[in-house]
DNA sequence: TACAAGGTTCTTTTT
DNA sequence: GAACCTTGTA
């Protein structure tokens, strides 16, 4: 039997044994394409992994395997397998990671052939949206018809479907959907935006795709020198694959025709994203003697949580026909649980966890909560804060997604790309040095009208008449300060120089200053990113890199490059045993002993706006099938009678998803659910159902002595109602005593702030009080 | 022009 | 319940 992967100091172990029948074959075809569809828990990581580990055994140099996964997760989760397997070294060696990543890093090699700079900046959603605001007020145009939200969504799908902008303008087909849809101006729009990101070099998400689509298409030499050096693809996640990408991996594949895809139609959950499973179909038309393995054995789940994934899943009638089967025991009937609303589930949701760990001896580390929507987050953190279970909420806002974070990243962009539109705009005012918005308006129509990047007319400033004395003074000196921190670009590395700029530009000082609580977060999450910047460099310098798409620069161009693709900050956490809370998109691919889905409601799961199509529901089926899969031994499933959304109480029917399970594999716990259908934005008919408890507990809530002094406010009422709510308030003063400090705030009739009480749920509690008197 | 307060709208999911 | 936009005032 082979052994091997001694040299790292790993163990060598007979890997090959470890495999079953499908499993051991699909590792040794490594020769030509091959498909492999992997149900869940079919141990597809394990085939890809020593699938690579296979061919370095073969005497295959690491940097001849290319190996893409879809989101961040999947591509760390991939790393540290195969880390565990070959070694650090030759894991480092490899070209893998997310599409977007390594596309990304090729495109920076190669920008000058397609007309882009070295250090061109990656816009996330929030620039594309901005930009395209931008150009719609531009153009004068209607933006209730040209929402960013929309225009994105389209310009989005075309580049998905390699639709140029001016095959866009041509396409009578699309002119006449548009225009039907009262919406004709969009090619224009798409054009403008296309034309906008090139000379701010700029390259929205999708354009890292297309881009490296076109350099493939349009560069027969750098196409020859890739597809030379990439001798085995490996593609994870087929099924999430769109038009793009898999046209890139086709073009990559052409010398050698050695790729493998590994997918599962069942778990393709992002389909609203362009992604097709007609990739699989296409898959099998295009490379004709393409071996094919199902692999259908599952080793991760019980039978029971089996038995109910597969009760889902046969209700879609898209689908590749298999069937998944387990060995494993049967294990404990999963359990749902059926709360009155969001704070109850939480609370449900936190004493399981409780009992669990207590009972079983599980660690904290063995459960995942699973939600559909990243909203659905908070209430569940409060009921774990209030039981002393420590958790971690995985991607949702992302860390460089705040504010104050993006400040300073744009003004770190902005250094290094001096053409960035998005970055400029953001920070050419902030903090405030008189640059005013009749200012900024006129500097970037002189930018539009004279094709010029704003850098261009920021930069001369002094030739433009009809500004005011005052104006280009405040102007030029951004520019010079610009220009100086530029200057240091190749003297300083990423962290001396971005803390530089950020005490030179006036940020942290503006941070500092505002001794809020808001303020005091923002300020030590700046730090935190200064320490992630530090941490940056000091792994460089160590000649740390994580595969062979990178380098050990430390400069700050090299930090942007590096960071911009990565959504969370994930510092090394000395405190991994917590509970892992996620979407369930996110959740894919992992697998943890007891999984909890929540919210299964109606309009919430399946969501609102896919439960109106046959495919949207599929799409939803098959993502509470990827829900159900994530677990290994228990499967827990709940639901809220009422839950707040936009801070209004909604009445909720339990999801039709928990309505298909067999109730023979469902043990129920709590109240019956919603029987009849309630009127959706009803008054507040539901606060009179729940008031005795309430004011049980309301009574509580003045006994709380060290409760945080901040103001937040909590909830909207109408004007008209708001002198019985003020008077609700006192009486509640009254009831409850001087522990509780509750005032209309400043924004007069419409919102309310309570003071001195510590959570949310409390805070909503009182809110529901004092709504109560407007009634009664 | 800067800032505060008021008003409005919205939410799937990821790179 | 946040982000975003608009209006009013100094």
């Amino acid at each position: 039997m082979q052994t091997l992967f001694d040299q790292d100091g790993v163990q060598g172990f007979e890997y090959l044994n470890e495999l079953n029948d499908i499993q051991r074959e699909a590792v040794e075809t490594t020769e030509g394409p091959v498909i492999i569809i992997a149900g869940p828990g079919s141990g597809k990581t394990r085939v890809l992994t020593y699938r690579i580990a296979h061919l370095i055994n073969k005497g295959i140099a690491p940097w001849e395997i290319l190996s893409l996964t879809f989101t961040n997760k999947a591509a760390k989760e991939m790393k540290e397998r195969i880390q565990h397997i070959v070694g650090e070294e030759k894991a480092r060696q490899l070209f893998m990671g997310t599409f977007h990543s390594v596309f990304s890093r090729i495109l920076r090699i190669e920008a000058e052939h397609i007309g882009y700079p070295t250090n061109y900046t990656i816009y996330d959603t929030e620039d594309t949206k901005n930009l395209l605001k931008t150009i719609v007020k531009e153009k004068n145009l209607n933006s209730d018809l040209y929402s960013p939200g929309l225009l994105y969504g389209r310009i989005s799908n075309a580049k998905n479907l390699l639709i140029t902008p001016d095959q866009y303008l041509q396409d009578q087909r699309i002119k006449d959907n548009d225009a039907a849809a009262k919406r004709p101006r969009i090619g224009e729009i798409y054009k403008t935006y296309a034309t906008r990101c090139q000379r701010a070099g700029a390259m929205d998400f999708d354009d890292l795709l297309v881009q490296m689509n076109l350099l493939l298409n349009q560069h027969p030499t750098i196409a020859a020198k890739y597809q030379k050096r990439f001798r085995y693809l490996l593609i994870d996640e087929f099924q999430d694959t769109n038009h793009v990408q898999y046209s890139i991996v086709k073009q990559l594949a052409k010398q050698w025709g050695n790729v493998c895809v590994v997918g599962d139609d069942a778990q393709s959950i992002y389909a609203f994203r362009g992604a097709t499973i007609e990739n699989i179909l296409n898959f099998k038309r295009d490379y004709p003697h393409s071996k094919e393995f199902k692999l259908e054995q599952n080793y991760r789940s019980t039978k029971n949580i089996i038995k109910i994934a597969n009760g889902i899943i046969e209700r879609n009638s898209n689908q590749i026909p298999k069937t998944i089967w387990t060995s494993n025991d049967d294990g404990q009937k999963t359990k749902l649980f059926r709360a009155a609303n969001d704070t109850e589930e939480g609370r449900l949701i936190a004493d399981s966890i409780f009992v669990e760990r207590l009972r079983n001896h599980f660690q904290n580390e063995d459960f995942a909560i699973l939600y559909r929507t990243n909203a659905q987050s908070r209430v569940i953190e409060e009921a774990l804060r209030k039981r002393g279970i420590p958790y971690k909420v995985m991607g949702g806002l992302s860390f460089y997604q705040r504010k104050e974070i993006k400040d300073l990243m744009a003004y770190c962009r902005l250094t290094v790309n001096h053409r960035d539109e998005e970055a400029l705009r953001r920070v050419i005012n902030y903090p405030a040095r008189g640059i005013g918005k009749k200012t900024l308006d006129k500097v970037f129509q002189f930018a539009a009208d004279r094709e010029i990047s704003a850098w261009e007319v920021v930069t001369h400033i002094h030739q433009f008449t009809s500004f005011t004395a005052r104006a280009k003074q405040a102007i030029s000196a951004f520019a010079a300060m610009i220009m100086r921190f530029a200057q240091q670009l190749p003297v300083l590395n990423a962290y001396e120089l971005a803390d530089r700029i950020g005490k030179d530009s006036g940020l942290l000082t503006k941070l500092f200053d505002d001794k809020s609580n808001e303020g005091i977060a923002r300020y030590e999450n700046i730090q935190e990113l200064y320490n992630s910047i530090q941490e940056f460099v000091d792994n460089k310098e160590a000649g740390v890199v994580n595969d062979a798409t990178e380098d050990t620069s430390t400069s700050l161009g090299a930090y942007l490059q590096e960071v911009s693709l990565v959504t969370d900050l994930e510092g090394d956490d000395e405190n991994t045993d917590r509970v892992k809370m996620m979407t369930i998109h996110a959740a894919k691919g992992l697998e943890f002993p007891c999984v909890y889905v929540i919210g299964l409601e109606e309009d919430l799961f399946p969501s609102k706006m896919s439960s109106k199509s046959i495919t949207g529901l599929e799409e939803e089926r098959r993502l509470f099938y990827v829900a159900v899969t994530r677990a290994k031994q228990k499967l827990f499933l709940s639901n809220a009678n009422q839950r707040y959304r936009h801070g209004k109480i909604l009445y909720c029917q339990t999801s039709r998803f928990i309505e298909e399970i067999s109730p023979f594999h469902i043990e129920e716990i709590g109240r019956k659910p919603n029987t009849s259908r309630l009127p959706n934005n009803s008054s507040y008919q539901g606060f009179k159902d729940s008031i005795k408890g309430n004011i049980r507990s309301a009574k509580q809530l003045n006994q709380r002595k060290n409760a945080n002094k901040s103001a937040a406010p909590i909830g909207d009422f109408k004007p008209s109602d708001a002198s019985a709510i003020k008077e609700g308030l006192s009486v509640a003063h009254q009831l409850f005593g001087e522990g509780l400090v509750a005032k209309i705030d400043g924004r007069g009739d419409k919102r309310i702030a309570i003071v001195n009480f510590m959570d949310y749920g409390e805070k909503r509690l009182l809110l529901k009080f004092a709504k109560l008197m407007v009634l009664s």
